[in-house]
DNA sequence: TCAAAAGTGTTATCCTTACACCCATGT
DNA sequence: ACATGGGTGTAAGGATAACACTTTTGA
């Protein structure tokens, strides 16, 4: 291998949880940076290597690991000195520990870094009436009448305007243009440290892009697989499950159908025990039933097969 | 950085096309492996990388490109003498071009590779006669009971017997299943060329690995997003299409409900003619409606979600 | 005339969505 | 009493799956 084409390999995580209806990150420096590690040449695997690296640090057991992407551009990375820096992450999900050791990470809501993408209590103010109205702006101001409608389009496709066009799962997308529009700190050309946090607060290096890369395949993923049940306490009630849906979706979700849909896929299981402290009538317990893990590799399908082949 | 953590960057392409009803892929070393290389310093992203670099090659514009995964399993690399080598795998879409040039690389049928993958007449014969009972006796063979039982699962999960419970997403899962089992080539344990290419031609490295991987992605990306278009020709008839889809899933369709559902999401629009030679009554030509790609950013929802936050 | 493919129309079924309502507990 | 959440039932609408049948060409 030649050195100048050699690069040293970082691994970024998205390490998730959720608190008290909070999705929260496993955040580094005080909530500036993901916890990153670099490739040990001992290490196996690449899954290997991070997850004895994050339980190291964490002291806690990482339930599930994805890969989430490899990033590599040099522009966004503010690369160091020497060669190029590659950087694979992850997306984990735990619970949040009972925090052991001293100089333990700080978990950090995530929409503190994306305070747009949070729709439970109704439309975003914040789109309506800062964001949407920059990125307008922007738009406008572009020199040619192609980028100008190319611009108004890609605003349109990624904050939909009501709370039915808005998709939830377009968490990069979104990020990704209002760093093009320099709205977001990251991006060189915006103003410094005017409007602290207006716009969430910022990360080092391109760590909010991998954030929000690991909340959109979140976000995906827990419609077509039960990877949520990684993130809930052993027993729960229906609400609880929801609740921490809702808090990653960002959206409000409708309580019967919501609970319709759990118990029709066979999901969970009772287990016979009563929360009392729920605020209201006391609930029946449930646990999510492992067992589906290993039954279903399930995959909805959306193709019309044929019958007889 | 440190000369022992440092690694080469290795860029690996799973090209595909379709062409006469067959799912092909590019090829180099007469079949044997991917078109790979190396990761210039010079180039300013991983995508862009990857794509000058196989349009030098390929003489054609590649259409869609997507990262697939990063692996770097040391036992699987047969990693050459210097430092580790990461192999970062992307899915490029195209059509197969008019050979341009002398040593253009090879397109193959990618059900050379999978042949199991392949259920467009029916249920699969290698899977019922050669590949089931050789994974039962496998499973058989291991000494705890839990063991066993936890082979069989997996048998039963990823080589669902019937045409009802066969998953044509999980490539991935079933190749790695018959690795494990020793029942391929690249799986050191197995006997060295006794059935040449009984369960699929093997591939350098672990570049099977790789290219299952973009089966699998492939497969599932045909049923949400409007992909295929990116492999068919400016103009095509309805049938050409669902063969396309076809070739790809490795099943056969219902063909009315197969054009229901085009035309329902109003994917593509008549051109006015008519194609003639199609073996039976004239078909009415249709393009794609490259306007969608931009309207929608399309992903399905399943959650419940409440109507008035 | 027959095979092959293009098309049209209709029906049954299931899933999603929405609405209405009752139950049990704490304050 | 009432607010809060738990829990049940059901009806309307839309999407999917399956079936039957007609039309138009080439061999």
């Amino acid at each position: 291998m030649t050195d100048k084409d050699a690069a040293s390999i970082e691994l970024t995580a998205v390490i998730v949880a959720v608190t008290g209806d909070e999705p929260r990150v496993l955040t580094i420096r005080g909530g500036g940076a993901l916890p990153t590690g670099v490739f040990e040449s001992g290490h196996r695997s690449l899954q290997t290597g991070l997850r004895s690296w994050v339980e190291r640090q964490t002291h806690h057991p990482l339930g599930y690991i994805e890969q989430l992407y490899t990033f590599a551009d040099r522009d966004r990375m503010e690369g160091g000195a020497g060669g190029r820096v590659i950087s694979i992450s992850y997306l984990g999900l735990t619970r949040e520990g009972r925090a052991s050791g001293e100089h333990v990470p700080a978990w950090e809501s995530w929409y503190r870094y994306f305070p747009w993408e949070d729709w439970r209590s109704g439309p975003s103010r914040l789109v309506a009436r800062v964001i949407l109205p920059r990125l307008r702006r922007w738009a406008a101001e572009a020199t040619d009448a192609a980028t100008r409608r190319d611009r108004a389009r890609r605003i349109r496709a990624t904050f939909g305007t009501s709370e039915e066009t808005w998709n939830e799962e377009l968490v990069l997308q979104r990020y990704e243009l209002l760093y093009e529009a320099g709205l977001v700190p990251e991006a060189a050309r915006s103003g410094p440290r005017a409007e602290p946090e207006l716009l969430g607060r910022r990360m080092a290096h391109d760590h909010r892009r991998i954030l929000a890369t690991g909340v959109a395949r979140l976000r995906a993923k827990i419609k077509y697989r039960p990877v949520v049940f990684e993130l809930m306490p052993p027993s729960f009630t229906l609400l609880q499950l929801q609740r921490a849906v809702e808090a990653l979706a960002g959206r409000r979700l409708h309580k019967q159908n919501f609970r319709r849909l759990i118990d029709q896929q066979g999901l969970v299981e009772e287990t016979g025990e009563i929360a009392t402290a729920t605020g209201g009538r006391p609930a029946k317990l449930f646990r999510f039933r492992r067992e589906v893990l290993l039954e279903r590799a399930v995959a909805g399908t959306k193709l019309p097969l044929s019958r007889s082949a």
